[in-house]
DNA sequence: TACAAAATGACCAGCGCTGTCATAAAGTTA
DNA sequence: TAACTTTATGACAGCGCTGGTCATTTTGTA
């Protein structure tokens, strides 16, 4: 009912360091010895204490998690990951609601860490974002992986999980000029999260490969939210040459932009193409269903937990470019149709 | 920066042991150490070290928060609550998302139990409804509380915190009736949640105290899904006799009954008034947003989680009748308006 | 066969707290 | 005020593991 790492080592028949030394995988173990005490592990269920680990070793086994998200879908999906992959490793996560935008933010990100002596953290927008965060967990020599926004690894931002917003909003803008579309306005998400730029990004650039010139009165600034969904169809679909298709940056706007048509009277799909983004549960609440692009969050999340226990144990202070990059993909559902198939 | 039991006990002028008495409010103790300990601590910035106490007690410093809930805006609220009743207490959170339906589930919730040997658990739907899991967990003397719905205190369950989903739903009933409604249509939640239950109960009792017979083809089954709107307001609304109002069991399905309502031209809340419940931030990203019932769930996750301390430490085995009862109230919004008022 | 290198074990301290039991202070009674 | 009960406090071991230091065994290599 309790097993101790004094049971391994004796069913494995090795002391109870070598066990030890096997959990952290430390060097000079025998590849045959690794393997009995894996095996003793398993047969045995054996979970190791955390809290006497917690307290034994200088580091912790606990890694963190601040949130201060507005799409709770997102968050789940998160933890959901990181959740997973601390049970694999044997780590505890920590999770942390806080509110971004207060001013000892990032006071309250270090006495977070140093309280609970956290071995890592990992760090999504808003705050993966934020310099000064980045900054102060450095100084204070604290692993960390941040989830951003971007197509190419870079060589200084070592510690990051991309998620490639750019190809994937290429993409989707391509299905909607491959559906014949060429009048197709974008809604933008907060200016300050860098998703928005890079999708806008994409977006034009899929536009420029195919030879179609920006309409910048088609580029509505805009937020995350249903409501700038609503005002910014509604201005495009004022304009005297309504687009026949809309990219909004993401689900929720996109269910705004959907809603404001209908109020228009405007046909779904047939006399306006609407796409989303991030496949949230949004896209499925609408009709008809949202063409968007998937964002694989809880996989997202789960390599980002095993970049960060890569660099904060031994055996990988490879602190070099494994950038693991992860592309949306599209997700064709009912909300768009071939141009002027309005029948 | 790292304060520990020595410097409080120091600074206190008393034993290191007296300082552990205090933070447990164990017995024993005279008042003026207590303040004095108090002080120090306040003034040392003193926060106990939750891996060592884990580690020494047999009964660890953590309680756990099982989840098996679609509605991510839920858990994310009760999450929030539980973590601030922990941060006050020097609680840590353990959450777990699992599968209600597997099979494995009782030994699972057990195992997590014990091995993490955790304080106690708090139980929402449909864990909370689920009685092979509360005789488990008693089996083996795990403290529990869970959040259920229900109207009055009853002897027998003890450790649980209600949500008067009756009374709420009774309110809301009123509000249309007040308008003028008397043809009110209800689309029901999943049958094996109490709660769409409840809320039909609430509903009945109101009609039938104003003198109005239920229409039993203004009763649709369903689930909490904005699918299960949509469809029970297709079928209500090709009625010959068509509801004035409707009253979803959830925002979900108001989203999915405005919804249908506007593939019928009909226009809320001229011609027809709905209503949601639970006020998730569905019902405020429909047009109009919707009329609903406010379910305070961070209020009662937190009080759930105290309710869970007190019974779990010292000084509180009052397994009595402390049993908060929380009534979700009544918002207004845009979707409701008085009978017939399509000017 | 000899010898260096690698693998493992034995042992101990100690992380910061709690539980147990012994002891000191305070309160009560006659 | 002595004798005794109750209440308040302290001393000490130990929770399960890690990290260090050496000693010892096994393995690989010349």
């Amino acid at each position: 009912m309790k097993v101790t790492i004094h049971d391994v080592a004796a069913k494995a028949g090795v002391s109870i360091k070598t066990v030890s030394r096997v959990m952290n995988n430390e060097p000079s173990v025998k590849q045959a010895t690794i393997d009995k005490v894996n095996q003793a592990m398993q047969e045995l269920h054996y979970q190791p204490n955390a809290a006497a680990r917690n307290l034994a070793s200088t580091k912790s086994y606990s890694i963190g998690y601040i949130y201060d998200n507005p799409n709770a879908y997102y968050v789940i999906d998160m933890q959901r990951g990181l959740l997973d992959a601390c049970r694999k490793h044997g780590y505890e996560l920590l999770i942390h609601p806080t509110n971004a935008k207060s001013s000892g933010i990032v006071q309250e990100v270090i006495d977070l860490v140093q309280h609970s002596r956290l071995a890592g953290l990992v760090l999504t927008p808003p705050f993966s974002e934020m310099p000064e965060i980045a900054e102060a967990l450095s100084s204070i020599n604290v692993d960390f992986v941040r989830i951003i926004s971007g197509s190419t690894p870079s060589p200084k931002q070592t510690n990051c999980v991309l998620v490639d917003d750019f190809t994937a909003a290429f993409k989707i803008t391509n299905h909607l000029l491959e559906l014949g579309h060429s009048q197709i306005a974008f809604l933008c998400g907060d200016e300050e999260h860098s998703s928005s730029g890079e999708r806008l990004a994409g977006f034009k650039a899929a536009l420029t490969k195919r030879g179609i010139e920006t309409n910048s009165k088609f580029i509505v600034p805009g937020s995350y939210s249903f409501e700038s969904g609503v005002k910014g169809a509604t201005q495009l679909l004022a304009l005297p040459n309504k687009p026949t298709a809309i990219f909004a940056c993401n689900d929720e706007i996109a269910a705004g932009a959907l809603f404001s048509a209908r109020l228009q009277h405007i046909e779904i799909p047939q006399q306006l193409s609407i796409v989303g983004f991030e496949n949230s549960p949004f896209s499925r609440q609408t009709w008809p269903p949202l063409t968007t692009a998937h964002q694989p969050n809880s996989t997202i999340a789960q390599s980002a937990a095993e970049l960060l226990f890569k660099h904060t144990r031994p055996g990988g202070q490879s602190h070099t470019e494994d950038q693991p990059v992860f592309i949306p993909e599209l997700l064709v559902r009912e909300s768009t149709a071939p141009v002027g198939s309005e029948s």
